[in-house]
RNA sequence: GGGGAGAUGGCGGAGUAGUCAAACGCACCAGACUGUAAAUCUGGCGGCUUCGGCCUACGAAGGUGCGAAUCCUUCUCUCCCCA
């Protein structure tokens, strides 16, 4: 078994587990940063590691792309090629069926894409990814899917899930190293009914953990919860689950709360770069004027490097001259955040004390655009 | 002293009679971002507004004309070349 469930909470469904991978025990709940193509942007794996990160997140479809197979290959697998000694989990393109919608074409066979860099076609089919997958070495393998936007009427998402359940079966049915763990990805968009078939045949099917694909793709933050609280009530107790790609700490926290072990998301790095910043107070937008003369670190209660030597008006300035250092420092606090609200989730679970402890944020987590005169006036 | 060029919004810089509150760029001010085509993208950027407009504006003053950033006169200032 690759996940161990340690503590159920006893407010909330929040669970407390061990998730088993080849280069290491994950504790869970956890946080993956994304680094899509083989590097979490702008920051150096000393970095990440010092942030508090240990399993990362990849992209096949990317990596496919470039460098490519034979170079990956050649490096001696993923882990080798950048050096991250820590397990890593590689998505497998079913994401890029969604975000770069208009550049590919779904058959029941597979996904062709044509290329975002030079227009070359590749055809995408669920048994190639997990070989490629299998090249790279991931701890941590997913099927090709096909991800839906928001929204959609049922017909098409009933058509879209045969395709996604078959080419779950035939990703399986792919071989792959034994050390590897592959998980089955739930789709089903905002159908309960849907989503209830689609964890019916895919763990069927059987999957070293499940995740809930397919949300937070245009939906109302309601549905979002409503949907992944329902699907995960669903899934097996004793396997991970797994939420793609969500999300914004409030939104971790409830799907907490929801029963999900592991999320990864680009929020903290991304935004991060586009110069917000998460605390637990809410959310700075660092190159707003109020900050010009805003001595204070990012969040004061913050123990990571950019807050233990930077203020935010020097974080304004390096973003308001372009400089790289900024966007550095910021992606670098937000992943240190992000790593330590799910720690202190698991703190809290451990406590019995989860409930409180995510209503307490949520109730004075704000957005600040204003940043300086709402701090002070509160 | 002689000859020439020019003064446009925070800056650079188009425009040379109506469609100009004035292109474009920069700067500035906001917003967005949830399995990364993203160090990206979007919007705003004279004032007021009951959102229909109104007022103030293209160095200054005066003039021509239905109408002037655009034409004429004078003035002020800047730059270049020659002495």
């Amino acid at each position: 078994m690759s996940f161990r469930l340690v503590q159920k909470d006893k407010n909330t469904k929040a669970r407390l587990g061990i998730l088993k991978t080849a280069r290491g025990e994950v504790p869970t709940p956890y946080f993956m940063p994304v680094g899509t193509q083989a590097t979490i942007k702008t920051l150096s794996n000393d970095e990440i590691t010092a942030s508090g990160a240990g399993l990362i997140m990849a992209n096949a479809y990317h990596l496919y792309l470039r460098p490519g197979e034979e170079i990956i290959k050649k490096a001696g697998g993923l882990h080798k090629f950048m050096n991250w000694k820590g397990p890593i989990m590689t998505d497998s393109g079913g994401y890029q069926i969604f975000s770069l919608a208009v550049l590919r074409k779904v058959t029941p066979e597979g996904a062709e894409f044509k290329s975002h860099i030079d227009g070359s076609r590749h055809f995408m089919t669920p048994e190639k990814i997990i070989e490629f997958q299998k090249v790279l070495g991931s701890d941590i393998m997913m099927p090709l899917d096909e991800c839906l936007h928001y929204p959609v009427v049922r017909s098409n998402v009933e058509e879209s899930l045969k395709i996604t359940l078959n080419w779950a079966k035939r990703s399986k049915k792919t071989p792959k190293k034994d050390t590897q763990l592959l998980f089955g990805i739930i789709q089903g968009s905002t159908y309960p009914e849907l989503r209830k078939r689609a964890v019916e045949e895919i763990v069927d099917i059987g999957f070293d953990g499940y995740a809930i694909g397919g949300i937070a793709v245009g939906e109302p933050r309601g549905l979002i919860h409503e949907i992944t609280d329902y699907t995960a009530g669903l899934l097996p107790e004793l396997q991970a689950r797994y939420l793609m790609g969500v999300g914004t700490p409030l939104d971790m926290l409830e799907a907490i709360a929801e029963g999900i072990d592991l999320f990864d998301c680009v929020v903290p790095t991304r935004n991060g770069r586009n110069g917000q910043a998460f605390t637990s107070n809410g959310e700075l937008q660092l190159r707003n004027a109020p900050f010009k003369d805003d001595f204070k670190p990012i969040d004061e209660k913050c123990a990571c490097y950019t807050c233990k030597n930077h203020t935010r008006a020097y974080i304004r300035h390096l973003f308001n001259t372009d400089e790289i250092l900024g966007l550095r420092l910021v992606s670098l606090h937000n992943i240190y955040f992000y790593v330590k609200l799910i720690e202190a989730s698991r703190g809290a679970i451990k406590a019995n004390r989860f409930k409180e402890f995510k209503e307490e944020l949520s109730k004075n987590y704000k957005r600040m655009p204003i940043g300086k005169q709402k701090e002070h006036s509160c």
